[in-house]
Order: C-alpha cells, then structure tokens, then sequence
DNA sequence: TCATAAGCGAGACGGTACGTCTCGTCTTGGG
DNA sequence: CCCAAGACGAGACGTACCGTCTCGCTTATGA
C-alpha cells in the first residue's frame, strides 16, 4: 500500500490509483454501489486528494468508463465503407447489449443528476470514441455514402439513441433481432425512402431488403 | 390539513396529493432536489404512506411526470401523413429542448439507479405516449409510407433515442437546427438511399439486405 | 383469525384474548419487541378495541403479567415464621433471576415511561402479591420477629428493591450466592447489631435515632 | 455554530457539547422528551457524529446524568462512621425524592430498555458514586460497625433499592417518613435482632444461617 | 542546505435523505 | 351498536453518503 522509493510524484500514482479502483469496483457491484469512500478505501487514496482530483463522483466514474473502453469494439476495414458502418453500428450496440450496457447506462444517469461530471463524459468516453470513428464517416461521406449533413456526432447520436433509451428505461427488447432492427432503422431511416418514379408500387422491393 | 367528512376514501386524496405536489415540486425545484420529505410536507401526506403507494421516488415522479404530459404534443392530421409525422416529430424534439427536457432526462436518470421505478414509467409515461402515436404509425404503414418492420415502439425509441442521449449526457446542440437534422436523420436514415443497380458484393448478404 | 359464531359478547372475549396473546409475545420475544400490531395480529382484536381498553402498552403488559405471575412462589408454612420469611424471600429473588426477571424489569421500565400504566400494575401485579404476604409479615410482627414499623409495603419494597436495582441497571451479579446475600442484607440489615451495653459510643444509640 | 480557529480538536468539543444539551434538555423536558434529533439541534452536532460516539439514546443520558451527579450529596465526615453513614444515606435518599429522583427512574428505565447503555450507566454513574463511598464503608467494616460480608456495592443496592422500585414503579409513598424508614429498614434490617441467647427456637440461629 | 510550501493518508465532522417503524386516531363496512 | 381491518398523520429511529476540514507526516523545490 505504502510504497517507499518515489514519494512525491504521487499524484499521478494516486490518480491511476483512483480510476483503477473505481474500474473494479463498477465490475464488481455496479455503479449504483460505488462510493467515495469505497474508492478511497480501495485505492488507498484518501477522499480528500479525491476531491482534489475529480469534482464529483460522477467524473471519476466517467474517467475510468472511458479509459476502459478504449476501443473494444474494433473498425473492421474491408474497403466496402457501407458494410464495414453496418458491422461496426452492430457490433458496438450487441457490446452495449451485455452487462456493459448497463454499467454505460448507469454512467449516464450519474452524468445528468451531477452536471459536473459532463466534461468527463465528454472529454475520457464520448470524444476519442467519436474520433475513432470520425475518419469513418468523413470517408463515406466522401464517397458519397452517407446522406447530406451526416457527420460523426449526429451519426453517434442517431445510432447509440435508441439503444440508450431503452437501456435507461429499462423497457424495449434488446434481443440481437431487435438491436438489428435498431441499427437498420437508423441507418436507413423510418420512413419509406421517396419514390423516385411514383408510379411504382405501393408497397416497393425494399421489404425484401431490409427484413433481416 | 385535516378534511372532515368523507375521511377513509383517502387513498386516492393521499395519491392524487402526492403527484400534485411531486409535479409542483419538479417545476421548481428540479428532480434532484426533490426529496419524500418534501413530498410529504407539501401534499400533508406522510412518507409512510408514500412508500405504502409507490416503492421508491422515482416511481412517484415517473407517475407524476407522465400525468402531466398527457399530450403535451398535438398530432396533427392533414390528410398527409409523411407531413403530419414530420410536424410531429419535430414539435415533440422541440417540446424536449425546453425545461421539460431537463426533468424527461432526470427522470429517466431516475429510472436507470432505482429500477423499481421502470415499470411506472413504462405504465404512467411511455405506454399512454406510445398508444397515440401508434394508430398514426400503423395507418402509415398501411399505406406503405414507413419502412417495413417499423412500428411504434422502435419508432419512437429512433426517433427519441438521439435526444435522450444528448440530454442526458449535456453533450450536443439541442438548436433547432439540430433538432431538425436529428429528425430528418431518423426519418430519412443516415445512409444514402441504395444506388440503382444492385449487383454490388456476392459475399455477404447484408449488402444487399441493408443497402436502401 | 375470523371466528363467526359469538358476536356480540365481544368485550370479555377481545380483553382475554389481548391478555393471552400479550403474555405468549412477552415470553417469545420479551417485552421489547411487543407492539400493539403485533398484539392485535396475534389476538384478533383490533387496535382500535385494544385503546379502548388499556390506555398503553405498559398498561396490558402489567395486567398481563400480573395475570400471569399469580403465585408463582409459594408461601411455606412450617409454623416457624422466620424460617418461612427466609425461604420465601430467597425463593422469591431466585425465581426473578430466571429470565422472568428480565421480564419483570423491562415492565418496571414500561411503567417508569408510560406513567398510565402504573395504576395497572399497582392493581394487578403489586396489590395480588403483597395482600398474599401481608397476613404473613402481620403474624410475624405480632409475634415480634420483625422489627418494628416493619409492614408489607415495605418489607416487599426493601426485599425486592436490590434485586429491581440490578435487574433494571444490569450491573451486579445475580447468583445465589449474591442473592442469599441481598436477602440477608434486607432481612437483617447493613450494620452491625448495636452492642448490647449502650455505653460503646460517645455518639449515642443510633438505633433509637432512626427507628421510625 | 462555527467556530473558527480550533478545528479539528472537535471530538471533544462535540462530545461536551452532546452532554451539556442533553443535561440540558432532560432538566427541561424529562426523559422522555429527548430526542436524537433534539439532541443534535441543541448541541449543533449531527446525528451521525452523535452515533459515532454512542450506541444509543440511553448511554448519552447514563454518562450525561452521571457528570450532572458528580456528588451531588456530600459525604460528611465527623469522625463518627455510623452517624455519616446514617446521614449520607438519608441525604443520598432525600435527594432522589425531588425530580432528580424521576430522572434517575427513567434512566434506569432506558437502560433496562436498551442493554447497550449499561456500560455507559455502570461507568459513567454508578461506578463513581459507588467509590465515592467505598472507602466508608472500608473503614466501617474495619470497625466492625458493619455487618460481615457488607461491602459497598452491596450496601448500595439495598440502600438504593427500595426506592428505586417504588421511583420506578410510582408506588408506594416517598414522603420524608418513609424514606426514613426505608433507610432504618436497610440499615438495620427488616428483622428483629436475634435474641441474645441462641438456644432460644429449635430450628437454629437463623442469624447464623444466613449470614454471609 | 535547509526552510517553506505543498501533497498526501487518515478520518472526524455537519448536513441531509433515506426507508422503516410504532403509536394512537379514524373510517369503512359487515353483522 | 360494536367490531376487524387497516389506512392514515406524525415523527423518531439508525444508517449511509457526501464533500469539507484538520491533523501530522512526507517530500520537492528555491533561497
């Protein structure tokens, strides 16, 4: 616990200490079941030098969220833009399907009942997943694949809603159907695509194309 | 305080008090700082009897905030349902941008740390929500107008998805300009409608399954 | 729970089946742990019938009690009073170091904090015992074994007293040993005998100056 | 309420100031009256740290009245044993007649209602009062003005005793005569002296039976 | 080199909300 | 008219956690 050599440099120490402590904790118990003093007592960091670090319990947790999650769900790169968007857009929400879904959820009620924790949100999980995927979208959009006005972030937003909601509220299935289902309906859309010709028929070819 | 004739039906007087006073409270103060103490002070309930009613505080607000919003949002019904679903949507992300947005995303905070509440605010908030818009849904799918396999529920999850998102983490424009873009994306898809020719890859079948 | 037959000559039925139901809580649980809910669950009879009854808790408790504890001692009657008084003290003390004497200090507590209930156990514990002993102290002082100005009332008071005082602050020991010594101490007194010839200290007979 | 200089040295402030209001309150109110929260509103320290010091209710008022108490009655000392002891005694009496009198029979009470608080009474009251005392009854002993096998504790409980009861169980007079008596009765026992010839009855010197 | 200032652990503290418990009153509805 | 059933207001209970603070020690830097 009290190592001897270098003392002074300790606040990274107490630092890393803090948001690895917090990463097990919130594997452990949840997130609901996280404490401060839990944290110190686990850390060895006192809460003090806590709250000299974070503002709020919230922002810790933020931190170690996102340091953990540092790219679990890989970008595949075949070439194909739209195909690999589709593997991705699956991937990352069948990952928010298990139990880390609900340590994210989690992380986000604590973001809105303590405002200060934001910037963690944003800056240590929200910005570098964005970034990740950001040269992505900028491809595709390049291309031509994406409709006029898709950048990174509304294409985020878009993509992780639904699954936050339901996450959140708890009601909706999130069986890998319906998160397909989720996935499709964002990135093709809701609504029947205009009829180029409006002489086609009723009900168009795209029912094959989309069930399943 | 004490009413004097009819005194034992005072079940429903202690649960209407009670939501009346959480709704009055949640307008004031916010949902953080609403408290069953205070609860009980404001609506001469005692928390005793609060908690023989609802199992936890944000059952109480999930049941207060969905009576409150009883359409706060028209539907409109032109006769166009592409324009009406439009119309709709946008008024109801607009409707989330304001104040009520803050207490919606507090709410749903509230539901993801006390999961007891989920049920209250699938009852009192999302089922009366979902079962308005649901006809409106089904006579578009009808007539062809939504995408196959869309219905209320997922629809609505889309369509809400990226606004609880940003609403709960504070990240994000909620302009009207966004708004907008949220809805069009949701609608419209985030992906460019499919090319005409479709002989793209022999591989793998979500190419052509998902390619609008 | 929902006997049918007898209904009206309740008052009887509800005051014994409270007193029953008061007597079997206090030795399961021990008073403490005695509520009125509980009594009214356990006796079938209403709160509400239960105040109108008995003031308090203590109240029932004491009548309880006193029910209960109807000559639990027996009075020896060997013809040698002295001997007798001896036995029955000791026997007595004895019998209130089993757990029935933490009873008993837990309803002295009860009375001590709910003045009401004092009446009750005057009538029903403290009069029934002392009226079965006083004809005993009365032959004895007519027989002048006792000392003088020696009643029941105080005879009981000084007897029993060191024991409630240990009871009640849980310091001191109970064995028999301490027992037969409190008895003794009661009985005989603190101080030494006064020498038979009056001349011993210059300070006079104290026995004279405090007797009465 | 915030003092500013001597911060951290609180434990020792917040534990005076716990007792002086409790002191406070139970010479105002009663007993009965005192709360934990008044406790804490009065001494302006929170619950929390109140807890932090004792287990229960019962100990703060067992150490709170036992530093009230600190001799309250003198022992005097006029060369005479038993003269002081037959003063003391009555003093000691007397005094638990006035409404201090009642607050030392609720104490007890809370102590036989809460265990915890036995402790806190033995160290805090009893204790301190017993050896205030102790060395008098040594020094009566060894003047053989006592009975063999009295001590201190002993002494205290029988001299304390009755009263306890009747305080307790508000039976029973506690008017200056009686208390006398009780006193005469304790001191010199509730039996008439042994004759001096120990042939007199065939079943034995009962003073020599019981004694030790 | 040594003093100053800062960082730290430990943990007490004030504050506040929690959810439970019990009391004693009250009302309903059945007999 | 009486009663069981039990809802209710009142409010104390003991616990939990937060975020601040003080203490006393350790260590890095600048005079």
């Amino acid at each position: 616990m009290t190592l001897d050599r270098p003392r002074r440099p300790r606040s990274a120490r107490a630092h890393d200490a803090v948001l690895t402590a917090t990463s097990a904790l919130m594997r452990e118990d949840g997130i609901t079941a996280i404490t401060i003093d839990r944290i110190a007592a686990r850390s060895g960091v006192s809460t003090a030098t806590i709250y000299k670090h974070w503002p709020c319990k919230a922002a810790i947790i933020a931190e170690a969220f996102g340091r953990d999650t540092a790219e679990v769900v890989a970008l595949p790169d075949t070439g194909r833009p739209i195909d690999d968007l589709v593997t991705y857009a699956t991937d990352l929400l069948t990952h928010y399907t298990s139990s880390e879904g609900a340590l994210f959820a989690q992380l986000l009620a604590a973001c809105a009942t303590e405002p200060q924790a934001a910037p963690y949100f944003h800056e240590f999980f929200l910005m570098p997943r964005r970034a990740a995927v950001e040269p992505f979208w900028d491809r595709a959009a390049e291309a031509g694949l994406t409709r006029p006005g898709v950048d990174a972030a509304a294409a985020t937003d878009v993509l992780l809603g639904a699954l936050v909601f339901r996450l959140m509220s708890g009601h909706g299935s999130l069986s890998p159907d319906e998160v397909r289902k989720l996935v499709d309906h964002a990135l093709h859309g809701l609504l029947a695509p205009a009829p180029a010709d409006p002489a086609s028929t009723g009900t168009q070819p795209h029912g094959r194309r989309l069930r399943t």
